[in-house]
DNA sequence: TCTGTGTGTAAGTGGTTACTTGCATCGCGA
DNA sequence: TCGCGATGCAAGTAACCACTTACACACAGA
């Protein structure tokens, strides 16, 4: 049915702009372009469409990171580019599932059909440096990648809101991050640049 | 005028709790335990009530690092304590705001009545450890300072809505946050534990 | 041609919202 | 005791919400 996708999608977007509750059923159907009798007839209620949309929505790929580390600058930055890209482009309803996860937990639920969450690729990965004599033995993997992958979601979640603070331009921050997470679990510049070669 | 104060609580407090949608008039003038109409009386209208509660709210004391650094690991970690507490307490307001700023830009005006963001301290003081010789020259004091800054923002705002993936304790996060962060920076142990001792 | 099936319009349901009006009540100073 | 300002209660307003009913139309298969 090609009028379900265009509510379902409506329904997402106009969530991210205005909330659960100021995704009214009028404005999803104004804006998939069908009426708001259809809407009630393909999902019965509000609640049941509002569902399936956020749980279609969270459906994104988590980018992996290779098995065995090869050039960790090269790859930790093109995995942090894409987390950081994710996250941006899907910053509006990020930042309301995460202030109604509060008053509707089932919505935090259906957005938690994460497999695994991306930082545990990267802790992962950490323990992979470390047992190649990458990395210091006295990091803790999972705080690493906890610091890492929390600067990222602070700049794709304030970046926009506080222009004033993150003045630099990201390309710039995500190189700069990952050149000091590398020197925060040991791993000098030489095994990072060069890796296996 | 007591029962001011008491509106100004009772809708900073409902509305970190709902929401600018969710935040009745009703619902407030019943948790500052007045009639709805003396809301009206008072305030004039719901936004102009709201708008005074914000400001008022978010006036929250930035923490300030010392002028000249004298041991980095201390100073640093109950800064970052500090820094984590405040953010911790009011995380539903602030995801609140977060969520509603691009639809209601005032909202953000009035929170943003920081006369200096809190990263700018942090910036500063990397400056000093610089100048003092014990932080490397090619780290980026405003890359450095957002990167821990942001590390704990993200352990505010989503800690306890993924506690499957923040397992550990906030004491030993921040520890750690704090040793990877000088590492990053290029501040060795010796100068950092010891300072100007 | 008939018969569903899916869609649209028009109208309306009961509930909630911000906000108002009229009047009674309370406390406090003169 | 009187007056007055602040408060509360009852009721109501117009707007909006999710959701429903009734009826017309368009189209596809039999």
């Amino acid at each position: 049915m090609d009028i379900r996708e265009r509510l379902l999608g409506a329904a997402a977007q106009v969530y991210a702009e205005a909330g659960y509750r100021g995704a009214t059923t009028r404005r999803i159907a104004h804006e998939a372009g069908v009426s708001e009798i259809t809407l009630f007839r393909q999902f019965g209620s509000k609640e049941a469409l509002m569902l399936e949309a956020l749980t279609a929505a969270s459906r994104t790929a988590v980018l992996a990171l290779p098995d065995v580390p090869a050039n960790p600058v090269r790859e930790l930055t093109e995995w942090s580019r894409g987390r950081f890209e994710t996250l941006f482009r899907i910053r509006s309803l990020l930042r309301k599932v995460m202030s109604e996860a509060e008053e509707h937990p089932e919505i935090i639920d259906c957005a938690k059909s994460y497999p695994r969450h991306p930082v545990n690729f990267l802790e992962q990965y950490v323990r992979r440096l470390q047992e190649r004599g990458w990395a210091a033995e006295d990091t803790d993997p999972k705080l690493a990648a906890a610091m890492l992958v929390g600067a990222i979601f602070s700049e794709a979640m304030v970046r926009d809101m506080i222009p004033e603070v993150y003045s630099y331009a990201i390309d710039d921050a995500i190189d700069g991050y990952v050149r000091m997470f590398l020197r925060a679990i040991g791993c000098d510049a030489r095994s990072a640049e060069a890796g296996a070669s």
